[in-house]
DNA sequence: GCATGATCATGC
DNA sequence: GCATGATCATGC
């Protein structure tokens, strides 16, 4: 069951989509996201935690480390314990090793372009919190992010570099059995062997070296995981909201600003100048402000349940003025990927918190109501028509002629790029504008009545 | 440089 | 009034 569940449930080859699906974990284990019962089969030590994610949550096959675990997506998968510290606070458990160091090819590497950085660049991270005499499968996920050698913050960066330098160094002077985790600062060379014996051959000595692992040590990890964690805030409850669920919650909390236009509340909390045209982002902006999250902080409990918030402004006739828009889609790809498998289903997997701003007698668009939408299981066999009859229309050369509004009770396709000129080449070789699936506007309209009259 | 959210323009 | 094609502008 686990194995049918995930094969539909993400796309091993879209990083967005192994990235959305890895977020779920966020907040639970694996006894609540996977049919996993016991941990039998994977032997129950280290590193169990991390091969019950592969086995039961993705669906891979046990694989050697040496191949990334998403080959297409270009994305290795990586887990690591937090512990809670006596006060309280999360700490790593352990370094994060990130790949054994050759001696002998290390000396002719920079570090730019080093073994290291190419292996350690695009890490899919999932951190647990280890507890003592706890069924690894009832860890408590709390962090899932890509991270990335070379898109750490620049100082982290320089001092990874430097420590790097420092080890190799010492190889390039024949003294790599000199080598010591205590050398460097955030990244280090840590001793990784089955027994205490084992030795490598160095280039530029003949003295064996204890075979060593790049490795972020577990100060940095700490650092690094806290970074993480504050850049994710939960709403703070008020005593008086501590039976609230959480569209209860968001309810309530929007409910003052009612009648009050996107303009108004923009300039009530400084995003907007008068005169000056509103941020892109500030529908995120307000909503995080009136949940009592800092503007840069994601809202840890849309992040869990994979909400996204957004602006839908409503004529006085009931109909959304504009439809709404997904990413554009790749000709190739939607003309190979059948629907079950496509980054549309994937979108259509997100929820939507609606900030609904209905127009009044004066033409103005004030705040009416706050609900949470997602597209009912029904729709989406109507959504995936929409999807086959566009990918066939791509198949058979047609991929100019857009599935329309009126040929769809759901979704249509239309253009999305910079201009006519913001062309991608089609599976026949022409150049075709941009193009997205959309939700159509009076579908919106019908399915926003449905949350909005009771 | 590009994606994304927002908006415009045209014609049925 | 709406569908459809097109473009703008901010921000990453």
């Amino acid at each position: 069951m686990a194995s049918s569940n995930t094969t539909t449930a993400y796309n091993k080859d879209d990083r967005q989509s192994i990235v959305e699906y890895a977020s779920m974990l966020i907040g639970s284990t694996l006894r609540e996201s996977t049919d996993a019962e016991e941990i039998a089969d994977i032997k129950r030590s280290k590193g169990s935690f991390g091969e019950a994610v592969e086995y039961y949550y993705f669906d891979l096959k046990n694989n050697s480390d040496s191949a990334p675990d998403f080959k297409e997506a270009g994305i290795e998968l990586k887990t690591t314990p937090l512990k809670r510290n006596k006060g309280g606070a999360l700490s790593a458990k352990e370094r994060l090793v990130l790949g054994m160091i050759n001696y002998m090819t290390v000396v002719d590497e920079t570090f730019e372009t080093s073994h290291l950085m190419e292996k350690a660049d695009d890490i899919l991270l999932i951190s647990y919190l280890w507890e003592p005499d706890k069924d690894p499968l009832d860890y408590e996920v709390e962090i899932v992010e890509l991270i990335s050698l070379s898109e750490l913050p620049k100082g982290d960066l320089s001092q990874i570099k430097l420590d790097w330098e420092t080890v190799v160094n010492k190889v390039r002077n024949g003294r790599a059995h000199e080598i010591s985790g205590s050398d460097t600062l955030y990244l280090e060379a840590c001793t990784k062997a089955a027994n205490a014996q084992a030795r490598r051959k160095q280039p530029y000595s003949d003295i064996e070296a204890k075979p060593r692992a790049w490795a972020l040590k577990a100060s940095f990890m700490t650092a690094m995981s806290n970074r993480i964690l504050e850049g994710m805030q939960s709403i703070e409850r008020k005593a008086s909201e501590a039976g609230l669920d959480l569209l209860g919650l968001v309810k309530k909390r929007f409910a003052p600003y009612y009648g009050m236009t996107e303009q108004e509340l923009g300039e009530r909390f400084g995003y907007i100048t008068p005169g000056k045209r509103k941020p892109k982002n500030l529908c995120a902006l307000i909503t995080r402000r009136i949940l009592g999250v800092s503007d840069d902080a994601k809202i840890e409990e849309f992040e869990k349940a994979g909400i996204v918030p957004k602006t839908m402004r409503i004529k006085r006739n009931g109909t959304p003025k504009e439809s709404v828009s997904f990413p554009k889609f790749d000709y190739f790809e939607l003309a190979a990927t059948p629907f079950e498998e496509s980054d549309f289903a994937t979108y259509l997997d997100q929820k939507y918190l609606f900030v609904i701003y209905r127009e009044d007698e004066e033409g103005e668009y004030r705040l009416s109501e706050v609900v949470f939408w997602q597209m009912p299981e029904d729709d989406l066999e109507e959504a995936e028509h929409c999807y086959e009859e566009m990918r066939s229309r791509v198949n058979n050369g047609h991929a100019e002629d857009s599935v329309k509004a009126t040929e769809n009770r759901c979704c249509h396709v239309r253009p999305h790029g910079r201009d006519s000129n913001d062309t991608l080449p089609t599976p026949q070789g022409d150049q075709v504008v941009k193009k997205c699936f959309w939700l159509n506007a009076q579908y919106l309209k019908t399915e926003i009545a449905k949350l909005t009259q009771k």
